[in-house]
This record gives C-alpha cells, sequence and structure tokens, in this order.
RNA sequence: CGGGGUGUAGCGCAGCCCGGUAGCGCGCUUCGUUCGGGACGAAGAGGUCGUGGGUUCAAAUCCCGCCACCCCGACCA
C-alpha cells in the first residue's frame, strides 16, 4: 500500500489534500500559495469550461480577452473597488532586471514604471475604461462579454483550488441600457450557475443574495450560489453581480438614449473559478479518493485487460478493442490500459484514487463466459455482466451515477440544514452538526457582525426561495420577514 | 501580522536529548518469477543533513543569526 489517504473523519483538510495530490490533480508550486494543475485536474476544469462556455454562447456571450495589467490608477476610480482589492493586488513597478555589483539580480533602478501596473485581481477596470470607448449609442448594448482568464490575489493563507495566489476563472461583464435588462441579467447567469452546478457537478445549490457586508467590491447586489461540503461548511460556488451605474460612473460610461439624452449604461459582472474543483471533490469524494461525476469525468470509463500468456493478452486486447471501439461511437469516453508495466491490482486502485466513475475488467474468463466485470465508483458495486449490451448498460450507470452523486448530495445538504430561532440553539447546532441555519435576521449588519465575531459563522446569503414568514432576530428579537442560511464558511 | 511547528535521497520520515562522518519505508533502475484488488525475490542508483557563523581533534547532533515552508487565527472566489 502506497500513500494512503487519510479518512474524512480523521482530518477533513489532509483527507481534501491527499485526495487533490493522489488523485493527480494539483501540486503547489515553488511560489507560496499558487498552484500547478496537473493533467488530471486541467483535463477536468476543460470539461467543466466547455460545458459553461456552450451555455454562455446560449445566453447570448461572446468570449474576449483583455490584458493581465491593470494601471494602477484605473484601480483607484471605484471606491469601494479599490478598498476592497487593494490589500491583495501583486504590483508590478520594473521593466527588467540587472546584475548589480555583489553579481546578484535586483529590479532595475532605471527601469521604475512610470505608473505602476496591477496583476488583475478581477477586470471590471480595464474593462469598463473601454466600455467607455465602445459605447455611444443605445444602438451599441448591450455588450454580452465573457473572458476566460488567469487572475491574481494575494491571499494570506491558501488552499489548493479552494483559495490559490492565481487562479483560472471566467469573468462575464455586461452592459446594458436599463436597469430592469441589467438585473435580469444578473439573475440568468445565477440560473446558468446553478444549472450547470446540479446538473453537471451534480452538487446543490441554494440561491441567494448576499448581504451588504459579502458584497462584491463596487456592486449593488451580490447574488451567488452556495454548496454545503461534506464537512458542513459552506462554499460559495459562483457569484453574479448587478453593478448598477457605479463602473459606468467610474469611467464616464455613458450613452445617448432613443429621446437624446445621456444615461449612465447599467453592468453586471459574473464568475466561477477553479474553485468548483474544490467543491467537486468536497461534494462526492470519499476515503478511497476522488469520486467524479459522469458529465465531467475525462475519462467516464477505464478497461483493465487481464492476461497472463501472450495468446490470452491478444485475445483480451482484441475484444477489449472492440468494446472501445463501440462506446466511443456511443459518444462514451473510454480509456483502455494496457500497459504491462502495471498490474491490474495496481490499475483498479489507481482509477479509484482518480475517479473515474466505471471500472471494466476484460480477462480469459470473461471471453469464455462473454462477460465482462463492470465495478462503479460511486458505491464501489462490481458485477459481472454481460458483453451482450454493454453499451447500453454503461449510458444507463453513467446516468445513475450523475443521479446517485446529486442525490446524495442533496440528502446530505436537506440532513444538515437545521432551522433553528434561538441563539443558544444556533450555536449548539454549529458546534455541534455544522452545516446550513436557517434563522431570521433583523437586517442589521450589526447582528451579523455579532453573530460572525462571536460563532463565526457567516449569513451565506439570503434564499431567494425563501418563504415570507414572520420571526424575530436570534440576538436583537428585532421583526424578521424571512430566514437567511447560515454556516461557517471556506 | 499574532500563536504553534518543520527543514535529513524524488516523496514520507527516523537519527539530534547523550557529538565520532547518515539510515528506514515508499518510489526509481536491472534481472527473474508473477499478473481477476496496490506482487515477490535478488542486485543496484540516489543525500554539500535549509543557510551563514561559532564551539570542538571531530557537528545532522551543541550555541547564535538568517531564510524557507506548513498548520491555527485575521483577509478572501
Amino acid at each position: 500500500m502506497a500513500d494512503a489517504i487519510t479518512t474524512r473523519a480523521a482530518d477533513y483538510s489532509q483527507w481534501y489534500l491527499d485526495v487533490v495530490k493522489a488523485a493527480k490533480l494539483a501540486d503547489y508550486s515553488p511560489v507560496r500559495g499558487c498552484m500547478i494543475i496537473r493533467a488530471n485536474g486541467y483535463a477536468l476544469w476543460e470539461n467543466m469550461q466547455a460545458a459553461l462556455d456552450g451555455m454562455f454562447k446560449e445566453t447570448g456571450h461572446e468570449n474576449m480577452y483583455f490584458p493581465v495589467f491593470i494601471p494602477q490608477s484605473f484601480l483607484a476610480r471605484e471606491a469601494e473597488h479599490v478598498e476592497g482589492f487593494a490589500k491583495e493586488c501583486a504590483v508590478v513597478t520594473h521593466s527588467r532586471l540587472k546584475i548589480d555589483d555583489d553579481g546578484g539580480l535586483i529590479a532595475d533602478p532605471d527601469s521604475a514604471l512610470e505608473e505602476n501596473l496591477i496583476v488583475r485581481p478581477t477586470s471590471e477596470t480595464i474593462i469598463w475604461d473601454t466600455f467607455s470607448r465602445w459605447i455611444q449609442s443605445w444602438r451599441d448594448l448591450p455588450i454580452l462579454m465573457n473572458q476566460w482568464a488567469n487572475v491574481v490575489r494575494w491571499e494570506m493563507r491558501t488552499r489548493l483550488f479552494l483559495r490559490t495566489m492565481e487562479f483560472l476563472w471566467q469573468e462575464g461583464h455586461t452592459a446594458h441600457a436599463t436597469e430592469a435588462e441589467a438585473v435580469e441579467e444578473t439573475r440568468r447567469m445565477l440560473d446558468v450557475y446553478a444549472t450547470f452546478a446540479e446538473d453537471y457537478m451534480a452538487i446543490p445549490v441554494v440561491r441567494g443574495l448576499k448581504t451588504a457586508s459579502e458584497r462584491f467590491a463596487g456592486a449593488v447586489d451580490t447574488y451567488c450560489i452556495e454548496a454545503l461540503m461534506q464537512d458542513g461548511k459552506a462554499l460559495q460556488a459562483g457569484t453574479s453581480h448587478f453593478l448598477g451605474q457605479n463602473f459606468a460612473k467610474a469611467f464616464g460610461c455613458q450613452f445617448q438614449n432613443a429621446d437624446n439624452e445621456l444615461e449612465y449604461v447599467w453592468a453586471t459582472s459574473w464568475g466561477v473559478s477553479t474553485r468548483l474543483i474544490g467543491a467537486l471533490i468536497m461534494t462526492h469524494s470519499d476515503d478511497q479518493g476522488l469520486v467524479l461525476p459522469p458529465k465531467l469525468a475525462p475519462t467516464q470509463v477505464v478497461l483493465v485487460p487481464i492476461y497472463r500468456k501472450d495468446g490470452e493478452r491478444e485475445a483480451v486486447l482484441e475484444a477489449a478493442t472492440r468494446i472501445e471501439r463501440e462506446l466511443k461511437a456511443a459518444g462514451v469516453s473510454i480509456k483502455v490500459d494496457a500497459r504491462d508495466a502495471y498490474r491490474p491490482g495496481w490499475k483498479f486502485n489507481e482509477y479509484e484514487v482518480q475517479g473515474v466513475p466505471i471500472r471494466l475488467a476484460l480477462g480469459p474468463r470473461d471471453l469464455k463466459n462473454g462477460s465482462i466485470e463492470l465495478a462503479r465508483r460511486d458505491t464501489r458495486e462490481k458485477a459481472i455482466v454481460p458483453q451482450e449490451g454493454l453499451t447500453a448498460r454503461i449510458q444507463e450507470t453513467l446516468a445513475d451515477i450523475q443521479q446517485t452523486l446529486f442525490d446524495r448530495a442533496a440528502a446530505f445538504r436537506t440532513e444538515m440544514t437545521t432551522r433553528v430561532d434561538t441563539y443558544d440553539e444556533f450555536k449548539a447546532v454549529l458546534e455541534e452538526k455544522g452545516g446550513f441555519i436557517a434563522a431570521h435576521w433583523d437586517g442589521t449588519a450589526e447582528t451579523e457582525a455579532r453573530i460572525k465575531d462571536e460563532t463565526k459563522a457567516t449569513i451565506r446569503c439570503i434564499p431567494l426561495d425563501a418563504p415570507e414568514e414572520e420571526g424575530v432576530d436570534l440576538v436583537s428579537g428585532q421583526p424578521s420577514r424571512r430566514r437567511v442560511l447560515f454556516a461557517k464558511a471556506y
């Protein structure tokens, strides 16, 4: 046994790290807090990108690309925005190095930049500077764009995928003529994220609105999808911001409407990142390693051929190739691992740790019986099934795994969502059980801050589907109209 | 930035208290036997012990400085 994975019960953080490493998803880089995404991790990200990108295109968005460097002065234009991001910006001050008198490399003092450049922590500023030149008339609107990019936020503490100094994401930015249209766009993209999370990632999410203190710096409203991890902590899985006219005003972006009047443009922005990979791991994976939902798994099926003698090898591989062809023709991604350097048992474990949804094992015995062994990763069940009708069975099984993962996560979330009406109960549930706590809140930042200080729990969101209900705030006793979701969060 | 910890082979660690010139597991290389749940045997390769200084006949080990990283907080997608 090599590199055993820590159990979730023993140490969830260590388990998470073990799974990431064992599944060969990512490593830390020589630069603190940065991440090397390995082939398995990147293939997963590519599949996520493809699915999301398709959804963006369907909703009318076009991809563009803006520069990684932003003039420092741009960041200062929107007051709240700069306050939110100033503390975590990487600043470029020089354009070249030189060898100093001691033979060491230093930033050449003669190359100091006239204006510092910021490595983008997000692109609102450079995009709105650009939009201000692109937009003159109502006929120029809307602009519906997205970009796939990397961003840098100089975080104090990092964690693979969940919080790294540099991460990959997509950021959508849109410009609209009316407030209503921008709000509609914000909500539409929130729904796109929720659909992606639930249908592709098999992660049930709560759609909600952030409180003022949790809002994106520069936004009027921040909507989010919140997911619950296996250790009972919440994870913000995506955000969609209604930016009002804040950035348009900061960058002087006006258009002339049909009545010949000048108006400021209405804006949205929205993003999801490689953090989603962390969410995927912490939602479905188990003590044996990664568990991937079939719709996103880079390899959906792996076939391990088993043989001893050369004659067997030939016959088994021939049958394996036939099965591979059939499955590929049916749109299933399958890999036949015929490497002689590794033994079957080793391969079984390897693919289990890597989360491949279905494993097939085919040996001489199967050739004789017309059978094949089918093992599913989610339940770890094994069955000998006929080769006849295998493709259909695999397609059904993949669909079933996808559904099982979602149902399992949904059941867990239901079980881990607790309604409480007193502060004592709130603290007890938070300590002993964790998860989401649905409680009344008076809407003030004071109460929110006090609860955060005293319990570390934050308001994850005001759920969009929260029913109106009379109640009183846990700590202030002031009246409340609906419950909000509290949790400790990543 | 506050609290705690660790730097010894690719990875994970022991050795340090009590100084004598470096070891274990995994991995790697070669050969043989194996191959339906992480095989076994044999033979090998691989280390300026984070770094600078000091003490000593002698330092991974003792003393002082520095650096880096990790964990727990504050900050955050």
